[in-house]
DNA sequence: ATGGCTGCTTTGAGCAGA
């Protein structure tokens, strides 16, 4: 038999994104513009705000992606596109399993070979805050989950807005950072907890300039001034990361009128 | 200097985000 490649040559890389829209209402128009310029082939939402009757799902329909979601009234929700002609979408999660929770954060589900994992982890607020806490426990029933997932998903991502800056060349300003929600000890723990699942940081595959962030804070010109976090990650299980061919932040995505305050992360795998 | 934007709320000043 003949040598034949893992990746087929004739196929375009899959394109995988996450973006934290801050409400899928108000960034609709700007959503479906990008989807169109970015053309990926699955995305993950965060902070979608809407319920699932409400949904947007003719407008994206319309825009060329099936979507799948999980959403609340006001805060939080997530949402996972698939572009037509990219694969079946399956085995849809919409929770962590075993933690009772009403805020919608998670969304799983196998697009084509892949499986997507989306996550909206917890702000925190504050290290001496009840939220605080909420989000290491929430944690804590996510690494079981995702622990789970990548024992039968080979092919696996993990994406979203994770809340966490993993190391303080992910920040603007490390040492005003320096112990606070988002930077501190026990996140960063988590974050390396995942990566010890066996995945690995696309974004960090690759030689990146330095500064790059992919949340800037609405004041004080945070954006222009690029003070900001890399909070929204995507990171692939062993099978995909040998795959990986790319990862970027769509910085110009923040750019212009009413943006979200975070920018797309995206990831190329070869197929 | 503890604010500063933005989105949401049975519509208003308060919460939450990060």
């Amino acid at each position: 038999m003949r040598f034949r490649s893992h990746h087929s040559p004739e196929l375009p890389p899959l394109k995988l994104a996450t973006w934290n829209v801050n409400s899928l209402t108000v960034r609709m128009p700007r959503l479906i513009e990008w989807l169109g310029s970015a053309r990926p082939d699955v995305v993950c939402l965060q902070e979608t705000k809407i319920e699932d009757p409400k949904f947007p799902h003719l407008e994206l329909a319309a825009a060329g992606y099936a979507a799948h979601f999980a959403g609340q009234r006001t805060y939080n929700g997530v949402a996972l596109l698939a572009r037509d002609g990219i694969g079946a979408v399956k085995d849809v999660v919409r929770a962590l399993p075993g933690h009772d929770d009403p805020q919608r954060r998670v969304i799983a589900a196998t697009v084509g070979d892949c499986r997507i994992i989306d996550l909206y982890v917890p702000n925190g607020q504050a290290v001496d805050s009840d939220k605080y806490r909420y989000k290491l426990d929430w944690c804590r029933a996510a690494t079981a989950f995702i622990a789970d997932e990548i024992a039968r998903h080979p092919r696996l991502a993990l994406c979203g807005d994770f809340n966490i800056a993993p190391e303080d060349r992910d920040v603007h300003d490390p040492g005003a950072w320096r112990g606070q929600v988002m930077c501190s000890e026990p996140e960063r723990a988590v974050f390396r907890g995942w990566i010890a699942l066996g995945l690995e940081d696309s974004f960090r595959l690759f030689e990146q300039p330095p500064n790059t962030f992919s949340w800037w804070d609405y004041r004080q010109l945070a954006f222009p001034k690029n003070r900001g976090l890399r909070i929204d990650h995507i990171l692939l299980s062993p099978a995909l990361a040998a795959a990986c061919t790319s990862c970027r932040i769509d910085r110009n995505a923040r750019k212009g009128a009413k943006p979200s305050d975070h920018a797309p992360v995206i990831a190329e795998v070869a197929q």
